[in-house]
DNA sequence: GGAGCAAACTAACAAGTGTTAGTTGGATTA
DNA sequence: TAATCCAACTAACACTTGTTAGTTTGCTCC
């Protein structure tokens, strides 16, 4: 529990989430991790628990990172297109902290155990906001009154597709990307 | 090789697809599939060669439909916006037609072997004949000038999430969500 | 120099993995 | 009726899985 302990379990947890970005939570295998790691797979477990632990801790700190910011966000008093501008910018410093650990929570959430339904609670509180948000925009003329549930999905999708793409795009800052998806997203494409 | 034959497997392989869309192709062992199947896991093998034949069928199959689709797209002579709407609308099919098949390719595609790279060869085509339709909206003056790959990434993680959101929303029927989408991803949501 | 400890190791486990071989019963065909 | 065949079965295989137990190594601090 001290402080050295403490930044080799991160290690592990870091070298992990990027081997489930690869291959997926159920294909790494103890032996996979410890191997990226240098070591025999015994010797994990000096510092970890379990895979299960590995992918509980992975998820669920993002999942309340995302909780955290949405709250923030709820609690302002700015327009409707506003906050989904932050929900934009939310989701790219987010993601950019931890692309790897967006992976596993898009694709390996399912596999989670005891904390399945902790996750499932916070990903419906995060989505019914975030449509709140978009019916007050339609109803205050915001936005036009086109399906909230489309316009959450379709933005909803690209937003959770970021991890795939940042690691791509290191020439992009996030501030610049989050304006530039923004326009995109909010504004459309054509002229 | 008998008709009969044909179906059983085709039962095998969608009965995967299903199993492979809930936990993932490595989560999912050969028991899993014969109990969904009613049978004993050595009886699958009278049907089919291996796990791995089965993942490359649900996939390759896909990826072509997409190709081939694409590929009438190209060579028409619509604008640049008209194309886009049919790339929607393309996807709207496709994963209508086999929501199961679309979840393997969005997150098992990795797990390929033989076939990985003429899968990945499929892939970069379809993006790049993606962008070129792009490109060519902003140079024609239908699009932005928005960053191609942006618009490209947005559009596309939209279209390749349509398979979380089908299955729960079968109140759309496919044309009518082809158009709400398209309006959404070219005309943006704001008033 | 010896106690304490973090972090690696070897060895082993029970359970689960994909797959093969050979067999059986019931329908179809000659 | 006899021969063929499909599609299921049982039994077994070699290997891989996550994990535990017990041991060793080298560092830090009194």
């Amino acid at each position: 529990m001290n402080q050295k302990s403490e930044t080799r379990k991160e290690e592990i947890i870091t070298t992990a989430a990027k081997l489930f970005k690869e291959k997926g939570y159920s294909a790494v295998t103890m032996r996979d991790l410890a191997t990226a790691m240098g070591i025999k797979a015994a010797s994990l477990y000096n510092h970890i628990n379990s895979k299960q632990d590995i992918l509980n801790t992975i998820i669920i700190s993002i999942a309340e990172a995302f909780t955290a910011g949405m709250e923030t966000i709820i609690q302002s008093e700015d327009s409707s297109i506003e906050k989904l501008k932050q929900i934009v910018a939310l989701h790219v410093k987010i993601t950019s902290n931890n692309t790897n650990g967006m992976a596993s929570l898009n694709n390996d959430w399912m596999h989670l155990e005891e904390q399945l339904d902790y996750y499932l609670q916070l990903r419906n509180d995060y989505e019914d906001n975030f449509q709140v948000i978009i019916q007050q925009g339609i109803v205050a003329n915001e936005l036009k009154p086109n399906n909230p549930e489309i316009i959450m999905f379709s933005m909803l999708s690209t937003l959770r597709s970021l991890y795939l793409w940042l690691p791509k795009k290191e020439d992009f800052n996030p501030a610049d990307l989050a304006m530039n998806l923004s326009e995109i997203l909010i504004d459309g494409i054509n002229t």
